[in-house]
DNA sequence: AAATATTTTTAGTCTTGACTAAAAATTTAT
DNA sequence: ATAAATTTTTAGTCAAGACTAAAAATATTT
């Protein structure tokens, strides 16, 4: 079975949805997801759940299905393996890689995924903190919470973000704040939930926002 | 000014149509060339002459602008060097390149294609033979000709390949017929047009279809 | 110079994946 | 328990890019 880069993507629209809402999915949600309108996210799941990789009830959103599981795991396994490829390779940073490898996903060749694995020396991370799947599908869950869970004076490192956009990553960049980074909580303002945090033995005040977006190990 | 995949493609096929017959090109050629109806490219190419990127005259066939030149260069510059990238760093051998490099041009991002050719160290040749055009669609012909053009006792040097097929370059393989690969013309049978050559001291007999398609430098 | 054959264009249809507007179902508020 | 608000589905439209069948133009024979 062959699926369209569209259908490509609702399935990974609905997977990346399914991980953070246990639940069934609903038509908007994947609507906003995808910067679509619920009519056409109700036509495509039509099709989709005709193709057997999600469940779909009238008005009670969908499910995917192990067969949409793996096809979107799929997705992402390219995806990230794009990503580490334009960083470690090609110079691109980690603000760069996005939308390319959303193109680059989409490529259908089996070998050329795989040889790019063993090119890349089967990395387990992409360049922003995420799990990259392996052949069968499976990846290791890391341990992680978000900046702003911290409490005062508790120490943690970066290791992953909450948003890949490049404005983001850009303002991430600016603060010196990558993968690995140490940093240290200093002190939290209740008023409105920004941070202050000690980088490099230098003191800054975050918006709960991008503490928000920012993942920890402790 | 963005070009679909689809419109890439009549661009591209309608310049290799072009570079062997100097002419206007016809609807038909390129139909045949495309595996696709007549009436589908004279859709196709009023969309491409509103947008200026080939010329047509109704009944008269089609000539592409500099633009559209130009345009097919890119994306025949992103054939190649994927071309190259899929043998030399993942293991693929030349028959196994062509597919994937029909989706891997379409890929949008001149970073992408300009690190790559660095990534690469800016190779001049894909694995078939062909130049590869640098940034501004510049690339040198290279002087070669046919080997069914060799006369009796010439001898010569394979440069390249007139049909990329996946069967007709096992073929080769099975012949130790590659690039570089020095040829003598031992004998030629005038009735069928086939040719008896020496390869590594051994003599084999080639159709003049093989012999046809195989380019050799003097 | 007609007649015939071939090529090219036009007209109309189909599929995919989007959209808007309106109807129907469900959820939340009163 | 109704009414109001929200979500979801349906119905109808559109553009891209393909297709078939038929008409029109051009090329080739006789
Ligand atoms: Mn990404
Ligand atoms: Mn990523
Ligand atoms: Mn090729
Ligand atoms: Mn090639």
């Amino acid at each position: 079975m062959m699926f369209t880069l569209s259908e490509e993507n609702y399935l990974k629209a609905i997977f990346h949805l399914q991980t953070v809402s246990g639940k069934g999915i609903s038509t908007n949600a994947i609507a906003k997801k995808l910067e679509t309108k619920a009519s056409s996210v109700t036509d495509m799941i039509k099709k989709l759940a005709d193709k057997e990789v999600l469940t779909y009830i009238k008005y009670q959103g969908v499910s995917l299905t192990d067969l949409g599981r793996k096809i979107a795991l799929g997705v992402i396994r390219k995806h990230r393996l794009w990503e580490v490829f334009l960083v470690e390779k090609l110079n691109f940073s980690w603000d760069e890689v996005h939308d390319v490898a959303e193109q680059l996903e989409h490529i259908k060749s089996t070998k050329l995924i795989n040889e790019l694995d063993t090119f890349l020396e089967f990395p387990k991370m992409d360049p922003h903190g995420d799990p990259i799947p392996d052949k069968e599908g499976k990846f290791q869950k890391i341990e992680k919470k978000l900046l702003s869970t911290l409490k005062e004076n508790q120490l943690g490192v970066c290791v992953g973000v909450n948003d890949s956009s490049s404005e983001f990553l850009k303002y991430l960049d600016r603060y010196q704040i990558s993968l690995g980074q140490k940093i240290r909580v200093v002190s939290k303002e209740s008023f409105d939930g920004s941070v202050t945090i000690l980088i490099n033995n230098k003191e800054m005040s975050i918006s709960q926002k991008i503490a928000n977006n920012i993942y920890i190990q402790s």
